[in-house]
RNA sequence: GCUGAUGUAGCUCAGGGGUAGAGCACUUGCUUGGUAAGUAAGAGGUCACGGGUUCAAUUCCCGUCAUUAGCUCCA
């Protein structure tokens, strides 16, 4: 007899071998028929499998992360019969559960497949899975494995069993396919109801692009057709808003073949947005000691060599700009932070002039691969809400706190509720790709997990991904659908004061070395705005939206009464526009509604001659009336609540 | 960069070897209205760009540019 201990604490006594299911049996049926595989001893299996001594279970359904990575894991199977049955010979290679759903990377050989090809597959899984078929797991030695798989002429498998330890590998079978697999893998098919195959995509055997690319086939599955029709709507839905789209319909910004790919043209309307966004930050980092720097858009090569970043991204950077006659290279900035450093090195500083903040709008050049360019998130010329901060060793984590707070107003301003502080440490093994001393590193390290622990932040730490001059804190925004994009950074940097010999006197007249903050709390504009439009589709908050009232006159009677409106509110510091088209009042508003304009007056007889407004807003439908000042002081106070400290 | 898909009016898209079509937007006329689409007419296109095949190419082929999905999830 063995001791199972299941999460409530219960403890079972059962014969050894007794596999999870049975347990689910002895529970309920009803539990049976949903357990998709177990947890035993922290380790997911088989819900088959026999159990032979004392262990912690707990049974994995629909219901739990590892339940669903189990379905779909077997899902990917199910496709792998299925395109075994239709295109007999082609060559597997790994097909895993992800986030949302699984694929399966397949070598097509001869046979060419395409995204109306998905269809049949579909139907040909969703014939199998009907079928019921048990999922068998089978321990066997390396030499059988190899030798199944040379049978069968499966180069991909036969690379991967070569690398593992005999004693460890295990196929599974269901139907009339077999693979080599880890497992754990559901009881039998039955369960997958809803089959979707999404798209059809290259990629490389193993992530590595010299070897042979191979097509990918994406799909998802679900136990119930319903839950099928509600993901796809969300797909949908985060299709309609997204930031491409969005910024199209809304006049934000553009692309142009001939400006050149990844560098975005910002419209009239994006344009007041971002800049409404610009002077908000400006004025918050006036209030918080900055002093705003300006400097060009291209720096000598040696100041990259200088920085170390020449050495880093030369070769991912855009080529050098020669100068005719002197043959001197220059380089488009690809970040400001050169530059500032040399604006400190300009004059003698003191401890008593410490800190010194330069902060810039600072547009920056850098050369992503054509196939990274993304819309507004990732592009080749961009402009960050830089700042540097130079200070005095003690000075650090008071500062580091000040730009948290600066961060966290920024996204409380603009409805961000949702975010992690992600810490970005170095890789824990591969300390050769960062440049500066152990003991630097450690001090800067520590700094930033003090501070986000006493800021009270979510955060999450993270080896491997700091810049190699120094670790970081990103700021990971989620947006309203629940995708996360890294937004604000804050960095200590102290390397560059060293590369660059920047200096300071101390209260004992000696020299000192500065260490170096940079920030931004956006970070970039483009990036900012594109995130900001999916995250509200659109709607943008009453401070930053380019129109916040659409004056609509009842008839072309009214347009003069409207025009004076306007310049009325204008008065205000209220944004409006007068919708003085030969239409219906209907058509107005429904194109105003449409483009998401927060507020409409409708204006016509009865409001010219009482001199009211009838006050609509958008999505939620009339307000009553109200006159000027009401209304006035209505917008201003929810502007106001919007951007308060 | 690689692989696939895509590129037709300002926008969303249909079409197809014999020099193009819809809806919306735009212009003009009628209408002057009360909280989500009034009505009629008109204007608008080197069918991304360059080459090839053909009597004839926007359509087929090749290349370029751009957009887009994936190449990060590891049996």
């Amino acid at each position: 007899m063995i001791k199972i201990t299941l999460p409530d604490g219960a403890i079972k006594e059962v014969d050894s071998g007794t596999s999870a299911m049975d347990v689910a049996l002895s529970i309920s049926e009803g539990l049976a028929r949903n357990v998709l595989s177990a947890k035993v001893n922290g380790e997911v299996w088989d819900a088959s499998r026999p159990i032979t001594e004392d262990s912690t279970l707990s049974l994995l359904t629909w219901n739990d992360e590892e339940g669903k990575a189990t379905m779909w894991h077997s899902s990917a199977h199910l496709m792998a019969e299925a395109l075994e049955f239709l295109y007999p010979g082609v060559k597997l290679a790994i097909g895993p559960p992800i986030e949302n759903g699984f694929y399966y990377d397949i070598d097509f050989m001869d046979y060419t497949f395409s995204e109306n090809d998905l269809k049949k597959v579909e139907d040909k899984m969703k014939e199998l899975a009907k079928q019921k078929l048990v999922f068998e797991r089978k321990e066997v030695s390396k030499a059988d494995a190899l030798a199944y798989f040379t049978e069968k002429e499966d180069p991909y498998k036969l690379e991967l069993i070569n690398e593992l330890e005999d004693g460890t590998i295990t196929m599974y079978t269901q139907g009339n396919f077999t693979d080599l697999c880890r497992g754990p893998h559901m009881p039998h098919t039955g369960p997958i109801k809803a089959i979707k195959l999404l798209s059809v995509a290259g990629a490389y055997w193993r992530g590595d692009e010299k070897n042979k690319q191979l097509t990918r086939i994406y799909g998802i599955t679900f136990p119930k057709a319903k839950e099928l029709t509600e993901y796809l709507e969300r797909l949908e839905a985060a299709k309609q808003r997204d930031h491409r789209k969005l910024g199209k319909e809304l006049e934000l910004f553009t692309f142009s073949q001939k400006v050149g790919a990844g560098l975005p043209l910002w419209l009239p309307k994006g344009t007041a947005l971002r800049e409404r966004l610009i002077n908000f930050l400006k004025k918050a980092q006036d209030d918080s000691g900055y002093d705003q720097v300006c400097t060009p858009h291209i720096g000598h090569k040696d100041l990259y060599v200088t920085s170390g970043h020449y050495e880093k991204y030369g070769a991912d950077s855009f080529q050098p700009i020669k100068t005719p006659n002197e043959d001197e290279e220059f380089l488009l900035k690809p970040m400001n932070c050169p530059h500032h450093c040399e604006i400190y090195a300009s004059s003698p500083k003191s401890y008593k002039d410490l800190p010194v903040r330069y902060a810039e709008f600072g547009t920056v050049y850098r050369y992503e691969m054509s196939g990274e360019l993304h819309g507004l998130t990732r592009v080749r010329g961009f402009t960050q809400d830089d700042a540097h901060i130079f200070c005095m060793e003690n000075q650090v984590e008071e500062e580091f706190e000040k730009v948290i707070d600066i961060v966290k107003y920024v996204l409380k301003s603009l409805d961000f509720q949702d975010y992690t502080a992600q810490i970005s440490l170095r890789d824990k093994d591969n300390r050769d790709k960062y440049i500066g001393t152990d003991e630097n590193w450690e001090k800067a390290e520590q700094a930033i997990i003090n501070t986000t622990k006493r800021a009270g932040l979510n955060t999450v730490i993270e080896y491997g991904e700091a810049a190699f001059y120094g670790p970081k804190l990103d700021f990971m925004v989620k947006d309203a659908i629940g995708r996360s994009w890294q937004l604000g950074t804050i960095q200590v940097d102290y390397t560059l004061p060293e590369r660059f010999e920047l200096e300071y006197t101390g209260a004992d007249n000696q020299k000192h070395r500065p260490i170096m903050i940079h920030r931004a709390p956006f970070g970039s504009m483009e990036r900012f705005v594109a995130v900001l439009i999916e995250h509200c589709a659109g709607k943008f908050p009453l401070w930053l939206t380019p129109t916040q009232v659409a004056i609509l006159p009842l008839s072309e009677k009214y347009n003069d009464y409207c025009q004076n409106l306007s310049k009325s509110l204008k008065n205000y510091d209220i944004r409006a526009l007068v919708d003085d088209r030969n239409e219906k009042i209907g058509k107005k508003i429904r194109d105003t509604e449409l483009e998401k304009t927060p507020y409409m007056l409708i204006i016509g007889e009865k409001e010219a001659g009482d001199n009211v407004l009838a006050v609509r807003k958008q999505g939620e439908g009339d307000l009553g009336s109200f006159t000027l000042e009401e209304f006035a002081k209505k917008i201003q106070q929810e502007v106001e609540e919007q951007i308060k400290y």
